[in-house]
DNA sequence: GCCAACGTTGGC
DNA sequence: GCCAACGTTGGC
């Protein structure tokens, strides 16, 4: 079995929250559109596990922590027409974009800020902090998440 | 709301 | 293959 690998995502809060991860116990990651981030949702294995980001909020940063349940399938979305995540250049036939599903793990006591990971020199490197990173999955070394868990459960 | 940094599209 | 135009992301 290949080690375990571990993982960013980025999600706006009010699009899902890692408290309505936490209520709903997993959920499908469906709408991503970028090419990039759709290769490394195809390298995710179940059992790795996620730092859930919360973007566009305040303040922006780590709320917590998932794990792959399911590894990467067709995303469906792309293919309803009602859908917000619709691509036309998608079809059941010849799908173009994966999802995965992820199980919630656990809630931190507060969002980790990100100023406060800008801050610390032990991330240097991380592609989140990466000057207009973009990425919404992205990898993320072992090391970093460790870092990333360890300033999150200290009182701060 | 602003805007920098990207990714994608399409004309050439 | 180049690159301008455009749309999106996401911090601030």
């Amino acid at each position: 079995m290949a080690a375990k690998r571990y993982w960013l995502l980025k999600s706006e809060p009010e699009t899902y929250s890692i408290e309505q991860l936490e209520q709903d116990g997993a959920t499908s990651w469906e709408g991503v559109r970028n090419y990039q981030a759709r290769n490394f949702m195809r390298e995710m294995k179940k059992g790795d596990r996620v730092l859930f980001y919360h973007s566009n909020a305040n303040p922006p940063g780590v709320a917590g922590i998932a794990e792959v349940v399911r590894e990467a399938y067709p995303d469906s979305f792309a293919w309803d027409p009602k859908s917000h995540y619709f691509d036309e250049g998608s079809s059941p036939e010849d799908p173009r974009w994966d999802m995965v599903d992820v199980g919630f793990v656990e809630r931190f006591p507060e969002v980790l800020p990100l100023p406060v990971l800008r801050e610390d020199p032990s991330l240097e490197g991380m592609e989140l902090l990466r000057k207009g990173s973009r990425l919404s999955v992205q990898p993320v070394s072992k090391e970093h998440f460790d870092r990333v868990v360890k300033l999150a459960r200290k009182p701060r």
